[in-house]
DNA sequence: AGCGGATGTCATGCCATATATTACAACTAT
DNA sequence: ATAGTTGTAATATATGGCATGACATCCGCT
């Protein structure tokens, strides 16, 4: 199981709005032309995204402009607007039906519970490390390399 | 996006094994009744942390056995033998076509995957840090609580 | 040797979810 | 008003997890 590429789809749409932001059109279907998917996919990304008061829209007018700047914007921010995970269930799916007969399958629930929640939590942590000024940087260099 | 139900029915499985290893007949029918799930998830299962090393079965005969103590098989272990998250492309599933004719396009990988790795490792260091051996203390605590 | 009880594994079906795609109403700017 | 765009619903397809039945293989025991 994997994480949704939707989230990476996210990172790929918010780089390119900043990138391209004084470009004519740069619309979702300008968008999914870059990130190679359908127009579609990010405009419902482009929606989870302005929910979570990442970036801003206006209907009919084309273009995104972000709310914030970029080395405000992390990993975990664009990973929770986008839905990554189950928001109740979290990182891990547990089995459903463990027998609460059995002296392990009734505390079994109780005893991982915790400590998988402390691997998300770890997990999320290193996601709020990392911010799209980062992404932003590398891409800016690598293009600078690529014209050398 | 979530890691398989397997993970969690895995360490279901070793602890109840060890739980009840003095027991008649500990097989994959009983096992399977104890989690909750069909006698072939089991099976299957079992075979992935056979092939992990992480017990050890006989066909024909009933009842599995530990390779190791408790103590010496951490979540990773478990984690990794089940094959939670595709092995080839780690916990994050990136868009497979991003424009190589766009700058963005053809540098975003570059750009987010080592980062990405790193988040990964980052949840495999914390499952390393629990073994089977805590979920079976905290178990044998609970049970003892019910019975106060 | 033969039998009963298991395991190992395959094949199939169902269901949930991700993504693609079409369609269209609502809206903005010119 | 018109062209261009967004927001969103509806539908289709593909993939993968889990359920389930079937069965060959194997072990222990009598």
């Amino acid at each position: 199981m994997q994480i949704t590429s939707r989230f990476t789809i996210a990172v790929h749409v918010i780089t390119a709005i900043e990138y391209f932001k004084d470009m004519d059109r740069v619309n979702s279907e300008f968008l999914a032309g870059s990130v190679g998917v359908n127009p579609v996919i990010v405009r419902t990304v482009i929606s989870k995204l302005r929910e979570a008061g990442i970036l801003k829209t206006q209907r009919g007018s084309s273009g995104a402009v972000l709310a914030k700047p970029l080395d405000q914007i992390t990993f975990y921010d664009v990973y929770k607007a986008v839905d990554s995970v189950d928001k109740e269930e979290g990182l891990f799916h547990f089995h459903e039906q463990p027998n609460p007969n059995c002296p392990v399958g009734r505390n079994i629930h109780k005893a991982m519970d915790e400590r998988l929640k402390e691997v998300q939590r770890s997990m999320e942590n290193e996601l709020k490390k990392i911010t799209i000024a980062d992404i932003a940087e590398d891409i800016r260099k690598e293009i600078r390399l690529e014209s050398a």
